[in-house]
RNA sequence: GUGGAUGUGGCGUAGUUGGUUAACGCGCCAGUUUGUGGCACUGGAGAUCGUGGGUUCGAGUCCCAUCUUCCACCCCA
């Protein structure tokens, strides 16, 4: 007897048994679908890269995380996330793209971190992305729109889009004069929903920002009211800095056209703690809620980025974009249980022939039905009796089954089974196909 | 990368102060007379108790090491 190699799958990544593929599946549908409402084109790079091409922008976490191996003479690596090759993509094609570009893509990603709750080290990024030499605000609007389209249309639970802009805080910086350390300040700002106003207070007096700059800050990512108070109050504070302003100004104009977009106000918000640790954002930064589940985090996240190609080419490219963490996403669904349990199942029929002398029969029929457009699953094993060729259509959720034997065969019909209704009757092949339709 | 835990059949667990052939539930497979499912009943397969050392007459149960997985931090989707 030979030592069997213990089946596993990797910590950090997701499989899932076929039910709750459906259902993955089904979200990715749903969420293409809506990029592709609003035109946006599709894109698929590879997974393997260059590591100079992925690594191009140097230090920071991307170099840490990154899975780097090198295959004879290539130094290769996974990608990390969508945008990176995206940037390469359009620094290559620049020539034969037509702008502004709206790309959207779907497609895994790799991490290489220590795995925990709901952190994987390979998941799936629902990307879309808008570029061009120069790009109105309203593309800015227009993302939130998306998001609210695809969380529409997922249906999952009611949601918040919650938006700021990167200039405002910066200005602010740069007036409050601590701007050298606006990196670390806006990473500790972040944090605030879940450590706390106290605990952020602590954390900005360990980088040594001022008391009075410390009760700026808080006054400032602390200001309630709706979306108009929030821009009037904003714009009361008289900060004379060109960068505070220049992003109070694209702010209101997203506002505005949110609204022009229909986007009902209970799902949009501007938030002025969110500041994002991503440093390559330089304008609007998204971030998604769940209101029952805030605690989830952000579902779908983005930003605006004045010079995405910086690293590929001296031709300069403004973007806004955002993501879906989709494995992250559907895994806290399922842990939380508010994924609906799918009985859908992929074969609208499942046709049985009784014994071998009714291959004929049934193998034209399957065809008929396929030709149809009717999904038609083939119970394929003769030996097998009636109990198992059930079971097996009940397991896997198949509302109909077709049965063919000698009986059916000399009357030139079917008898077709309703699995759920628990009724049959025979059906001459066209009617049949007509009550699958 | 830093810190803290975990590890018993596919999954979830039990296993008493170390003592005979490791238990239970779910799942899986097969039957309950052969053209009718989800129920029930009966039976069956499946674990060298993560791995390697050690202590002991004897270890799933104690000690050491190692690996794995999980959780928190970091960062992020």
């Amino acid at each position: 007897m030979s030592h069997k190699v213990k089946p596993r799958t990797l910590a950090g990544t997701l499989e899932l048994l076929p039910n709750d593929q459906i259902l993955f599946n089904e979200m990715v549908d749903k969420i293409r679908k809506a990029y592709e409402s609003f035109g946006f084109l599709p894109l698929d790079t590879p997974i393997l890269e260059l590591s100079e091409i992925l690594l191009a922008k140097a230090g920071g976490e991307t170099e840490k995380q990154i899975y780097r191996f090198e295959k004879g003479d290539n130094d290769l690596s996974l990608r990390f996330d969508l945008t990176v090759p995206f940037a390469k993509y359009v620094s290559i094609y620049q020539n034969e793209l037509v702008f502004p570009f709206k790309r959207y893509q779907i497609g895994k990603v790799y991490r290489g971190e220590r795995p925990q709750k709901c952190r994987f080290r390979e998941f799936y990024q629902c990307d879309v992305d808008v570029i061009a030499d120069k790009l109105d605000i309203i593309n800015d609007a227009e993302m939130v729109n998306i998001i609210y389209t695809a969380f529409q249309s997922l249906n999952l639970a009611k949601f918040t889009i919650c938006i700021n802009n990167r200039k405002i805080l910066n200005g602010l910086f740069e007036a409050l004069q601590i701007a050298d350390k606006k990196v670390e300040i806006m990473r500790i700002i972040d944090k605030i929903d879940k450590i706390g106003e106290k605990a952020m207070r602590e954390e900005l007096e360990k980088l040594e920002v001022t008391q009075n700059n410390i009760d700026k800050i808080c006054e400032f990512i602390l200001i309630s009211g709706s979306t108009s108070e929030k821009i009037e109050k904003l714009k009361s504070m008289q900060i004379a800095n060109e960068t505070f302003v220049s992003g109070l100004t694209e702010l209101e104009k997203i506002a505005k056209y949110v609204t022009e977009f229909g986007i009902p106000e209970e799902n949009f918000k501007i938030d002025l703690k969110i500041a994002r640790g991503l440093d390559y954002y330089t304008g609007t930064v998204y971030e998604t809620f769940f209101d029952e589940y805030r605690n989830l985090g952000s579902v779908c996240s983005g930003g605006r980025y004045d010079n995405l190609t910086e690293y590929y080419t001296d031709r300069k490219f403004q973007g806004v974009g955002i993501s879906i963490g989709l494995t992250r996403l559907f895994a806290q669904l399922k842990e939380m249980n508010l994924l609906q349990a799918s009985n859908h199942s992929i074969a609208k029929v499942l046709v049985v022939p009784m014994d071998e002398n009714c291959s004929n029969f049934a193998l034209k029929t399957a065809k008929q039905l396929r030709d149809s457009g009717i999904n038609t699953d083939l119970y394929s094993n003769f030996q097998k009796d009636m109990k198992a060729k059930l079971k097996y259509a009940d397991k896997q959720n198949i509302p109909y089954v077709c049965i063919i034997g000698e009986n059916e065969i000399q009357e030139n019909v079917v008898t077709l089974k309703n699995m759920q209704q628990k009724t049959q009757e025979k059906q001459t092949v066209e009617e049949l196909i007509k009550i699958l339709k």
